[in-house]
DNA sequence: TTGTACGCGTTATCAT
DNA sequence: ATGATAACGCGTACAA
């Protein structure tokens, strides 16, 4: 298991000097003469000396709080987003991170910002939230920010705030992406593509549907866009006004939902008569109710931000921020393209197994949840 | 920052025992009496105990030490996994994690079990090897397991060895997904699918083809799959069997490359009359050339199997098994389809920037990396 | 069966 | 400008 590594005192002794002075040249503490950095910096490079991250952890006995902000409702997306949120506290509770969930009504801008003043009342290192394009918000941010408190924007970006980073896909390459892939699926043939939205005003829902245009009429001008179905994430809502179109008009070919209300769809899809072609169907983000309309051929292909991606991106980012160190903004997020042959797994991680059948070889049990709460966020 | 975690001494003092005794408790080391143990157990629950990683791995002060051994070559891709692994070795050393790379004559069995050897000697941990199907190898790996080191296949698999894990993407489902996509391009209309695989006797190859070929008999009735072209890998060999074909007959409607030597391809598709319909191109793995042909229109699709996933799994899994910890197996990979939007940027890493630009903030500045090698690997 | 004390490598504080 | 040294929390050898 061994070969052992050079420490700061084999750098110090090396170099002819104290340990503290290794220590302030190496954290740029200043007040070292000149030849002595010289020295360090040269036994440092000989010996290949590499900082002992556990160890530096471990003597600052430092707990980071940071704190995510998930819209609550019945969005499966968002859903998913806190569970895999949920799954990641106790691995991060052991590397000395505390990350509280918190939950709040979507797009409400004041209760955000309500939040927000709370978190920062109660003290905390950083902070992930879906951004949204109110003003007050990014007031709000701003404010954090000079608090020294860092601040993400997850999924959908605050443009306007001063966020330290954005971590989630570019919409655009995302539409641009449904885009291919639609015309490439028409094999040279024209047609006409309907695109669904929630609403115009939501700068995610927005850029898809640009992205999308762009590549279609630049690349496949055998293709028409037809009027853009503005459906308000509404299941409801998105089939009745799907309905009469497909009753209407044969000559759709695609269909290119970049938001949510997608079962209002599933159900216009699964009702249209047998002799009709079926169009080609581009969906965003895995969720059970896509998942299982791309398993049994309802659908084509989903465009997914892989959650999962963003999240670890997110807390790494979080990290780095809190240690002032090079930020670590990571590659940019692709959305991947699923089709039914290469759909993930349902589940990233079980939900909790059976403990008994497992002697946990650690040990140390992951405490009941009511009490790590309880003690920690105190 | 703060907010302090309760500790093992809390623990303790809170069940009213010693340290050593919760210690035993929560290590599993038994020769404790039962009532102690529930105190204990009621103590760690109540108070949200997680143990620290950080003040853990210190006081076992253990370097770990893995090896990867990647064929060299010409192989862009595997330069480019040689290149991930470089780039991570700094960063795992700061996690006490000392990496070897090791290069090695591709598909040389003999060379392959030769270096396993050497390996075992200097003494290791673990180590990350392209599976072969070879005998000799399989019986090494059992070998080396045997000595308690830990064995894995990372892109392709050794199915016959005794290996803790394969880290890879599923080749049967990659070469499914070509088909669906290959089948959806078509739009309905037929065609002829022409495959290029290297070897059939390579078991990625292999699968990669029978995947594809699964799918499109299955969902696309409609396609023909024309006679294999078998390669080698040998962008030569692959431009001299394509050329006639391509030159005789003209219903090629889409071409399927599993493995390498795709600039012969790529050759091809170049120079074919500007009359004659282009062929759908899938094509695994991102490498420059690949990437170029996506960018500038030659081919269509890329399925990649994500090498830096596949490395981080491997180091992880590494990890965990070198630690006795619940195998850690991660989820499987899946391969990504790109196309020419959605495209990852060039280089995750830049290679070295400015280093005189940047005064890194935490002065742990890397050692130069020629004495990094010399010090450690001795 | 239970308890004490030291080492791991770093940071931070106090002296010189 | 430099040096010594006490934490930090866990693992472990050793004592009782």
């Amino acid at each position: 298991m061994q070969g052992r590594l050079p420490t700061l005192s084999d750098v110090a002794r090396r170099a002819g000097v104290s340990y503290a002075t290794v220590d302030r040249v190496v954290n740029d503490r200043g007040g070292v003469a000149d030849k002595s950095v010289k020295r360090v910096r040269e036994a440092i490079d000989e010996l290949g000396y590499v900082r002992n991250v556990a160890a530096a952890n471990l003597s600052q006995s430092r707990t980071y709080r940071f704190a995510a902000i998930i819209p609550t409702g019945t969005n499966q997306f968002f859903q998913q987003l806190r569970a895999i949120l949920e799954a990641e506290r106790i691995r991060l509770l052991a590397d000395r991170i505390n990350l509280r969930i918190e939950g709040i009504a979507a797009f409400d801008g004041e209760a955000l910002c309500e939040r927000l003043d709370m978190l920062a009342r109660t003290g905390i290192d950083g902070v992930a939230l879906v951004g949204t394009d109110d003003d007050i918000v990014a007031r709000k941010i701003a404010e954090l920010r000079a608090a020294g408190i860092a601040v993400l924007t997850l999924v959908s970006d605050a443009p306007n705030a001063p966020r330290d980073a954005y971590i989630g896909i570019d919409n655009r390459v995302a539409g641009q992406t449904a885009g291919r892939l639609i015309g490439l699926c028409h094999g040279g043939s024209g047609g006409r593509v309907l695109p669904i939205v929630g609403a115009l005003s939501a700068p995610d829902h927005a850029e898809r549907l640009e992205g999308m245009r762009e590549t279609v009429t630049a690349l496949y001008p055998d293709l028409a866009i037809a009027p853009v179905i503005i459906g308000r994430d509404e299941h409801e809502i998105v089939e009745s006004k799907l309905r009469p179109i497909f009753e209407n008009s044969h000559d759709i070919t695609a269909v290119y939902s970049v938001g949510g209300g997608n079962a209002g769809l599933l159900r216009v899809l699964r009702a249209l008569p047998a002799d009709q072609n079926r169009p080609i169907v581009v969906l965003h983000d895995i969720v059970p109710q896509s998942r299982e309309a791309l398993e049994n051929g309802v659908i084509d292909a989903i465009i997914d931000q892989r959650p999962e991606v963003e999240i670890a991106n997110a807390l790494n980012c979080l990290r780095s921020i809190a240690d002032r160190r090079p930020p670590d903004v990571a590659d940019p997020i692709l959305p991947a393209v699923y089709f039914k042959e290469n759909l993930p797994p349902p589940q990233g991680r079980e939900t909790d197994a059976h403990p008994a059948d497992a002697p946990s070889s650690d040990g140390a049990r992951p405490a009941s949840k009511s009490r790590v709460l309880k003690e920690i966020d105190q």
